[in-house]
DNA sequence: TTGCGGTGAACAAACGATTGCTCTATGTTA
DNA sequence: TAACATAGAGCAATCGTTTGTTCACCGCAA
């Protein structure tokens, strides 16, 4: 059982707060040595920790994160995860996370109930545009961050990549190599990577003056099993792409399982390019093109904006998007030594 | 900013104590009627939650539990995870999530926090035999329950499988298969799984009769780039093996990447199966032959009986080691049609 | 002797809930 | 009419810290 600082107090014959001042060394404590000596043995010996939740209550703040993602046996948000509490352990913060399954209504309750708890600080990456739950946030004076999905335009801390540069990106690779018949694997238009990389994907077709065609677009969703469903259906065309560009990795991954099943081969029939670049990614036979993002840095960079709201108490809406770049890998062109095109790394600090 | 029990009781004319029993439905309160219905609409109105810390200081627990493990990013701990929390939110607590890279230093920091935040329990899947960091758990005296790695023989709560069991179905699996020459890409032996299941591996060898030669057990740890090196030191050999059993999947995944740079057929020149049955083994190509032990239960069975302990204050060292079934798919069987073998999946309660 | 300044601590009020107990009306029974 | 039960609340302690303020004492100077 932890000791309290009422017991260490009786033990060595001074009142609980002197215990504590010595315990938190506060310099405007006047002192003898021999009783603070005495105290400090005492702490050492009994490897005296304060109670953190009655310190929590006192001083108002919990030192404690959440986390609220989709799911996180997804790898991109196992990840970010280990971004953010890489930059928040350092701090004496540790880290709740909160799966939903993309699920509106548990995102709601898990956010209630870490209001209930007073954390000091949220970072959400499963937020859908026109957000609910977004606006709740807001009114809350809890710092938040919004990561990888944003919600209404601009109005939110947000930390994540330039999507309709990246699915641009992806888009002119394919282009590049001749396709003309390039199908996308979309995500739903209710969540902002999903309406941005599709932005992105029309963009580069009509900068190459390649007519969109309608049957080309395929809502997959960001999962494997959204992106196999998604394929059929391209495959299935009359005249079916000969490459596609999916929302996510694990869409694509999705596609490889399907395109495997059909005896196509990629990239030869088939080519593909993903999106976020996870480790998954380059471990794919043949290793899959995607769009890669710094995963990891999306999470200490999001832990560091949150912290700092924490520590100045202001909330400004500040953004911080990265420039994706493009990996070249095996999927979309057969012979490819991996090469990194498109811009290079460099944050840019405005969408 | 969320509303305090004190400013609803000045609203409503009454004392915070009646808002309070209000509020928790507090059967033995009596109460008029009308005072009832002006108080339960204001809690509607502002939506009132008691602050959870408050709450945590006087009634000693947080709803929170903790979760230890290695590293997120590896998909066993992500499955892992979700059954935790699959688990623990039905009941009202949320969890807690702390990586340490299987540093004992890190988990010993962690471990610290967590008491000293009086998390209500502690789920830790990153021991060691003999390891310090559970001799203190053991005397603090917050519910735990240790997942997959044991410490000391027997004394812990304990949710895993018989890895002894599980090696030995893995080995026997090659053996059938004409293998003799069989490889084991082996744990630490400071850690139970890997002492286990190399027990497994050499008793299966020796039930067949066939010598152990020490040259074909290499230590890999258990993730991938260790699991590359010992697959390299492996085909160095004079005599490489023809097989070889992986301590974990992720080591599995490294060896296939040794395999195809050196470019070897999996199974025809090297058969490989791994253990745990993550799904990434299932996705690589061929498929992974593999031991499945049910992840996710793990994660759902330990919240069990850590909300067990917290809700009966009883801390009974109950151990539950499901039984490993043999998964074969393409890495040692060339035209395997997938099928499932050994025993059936019935929990056993004892070791 | 009175007053003063510095030392070395104790005091006490929070933080926001929970809960056993007490208290005051009012209505009922003997 | 006196005693008493009951309804309907309020009171106050408590959980373990933190921190602004007060207090007692001692030595020293006026």
């Amino acid at each position: 059982m932890p000791v309290t600082l009422k017991e260490l107090a009786a033990r060595a014959q001074v009142h609980p707060s002197t215990v504590s001042r010595v315990a938190n060394n506060d310099p405007s404590l006047r002192i003898a040595q021999a009783t603070r000596t005495r105290i400090e043995a005492l702490l050492r010996e009994t490897e005296y920790r304060p109670n953190g939740v009655a310190r929590g209550l006192k001083l108002r703040q919990t030192l404690v994160l959440a986390v609220v993602i989709p799911d996180i046996t997804n790898p991109f948000f196992a990840a970010l995860f280990r971004g953010i509490e890489d930059g928040a352990t350092p701090r004496g913060y540790q880290v709740l996370l909160c799966n939903t399954d993309g699920i509106p209504e548990r995102q709601r309750a898990h956010l209630q109930s870490l209001a209930a708890r007073r954390v000091d600080g949220v970072i959400l990456a499963s937020t859908f545009l026109k957000d609910p739950a977004v606006r709740w946030l807001r009114h809350q004076r809890t710092p938040y961050v919004l990561v990888n999905r944003f919600s209404d335009e601009g109005v939110d801390p947000f930390v994540g990549s330039d999507d309709v540069t990246g699915a641009m990106l992806a888009t002119q690779h394919l282009i590049g190599l001749g396709h003309v018949r390039i199908g996308h694997l979309a995500g739903q238009p209710t969540v902002s990577t999903g309406v941005l990389r599709r932005k992105g994907y029309h963009a580069a077709l009509s900068d190459a003056g390649i007519a969109a065609d309608l049957d080309l677009l395929v809502e997959s969703g960001f999962v494997e099993e959204g992106g196999a469903q998604a394929m059929e259906r391209l495959l299935s065309l009359d005249r079916p792409p000969t490459a596609a560009f999916a929302v996510t990795d694990m869409t694509a991954v999705g596609a490889y399982g399907v395109a495997r099943r059909r005896g196509l081969r990629i990239p030869e029939d088939l080519a593909i390019v993903g999106y976020n670049d996870i480790p998954l990614a380059a471990r794919l036979i043949p290793g899959l093109t995607t769009v890669h993002v710094p995963i990891h840095e999306f999470g200490s960079v999001a832990a560091r904006m949150v912290l700092e709201q924490i520590e100045t108490g202001v909330l400004t809406p500040r953004r911080v998007v990265f420039a994706p770049q493009l990996v070249v890998r095996g999927s979309s062109l057969a012979s490819a030594d991996e090469q990194v095109l498109g811009r290079a790394g460099a944050r840019s600090p405005a969408e």
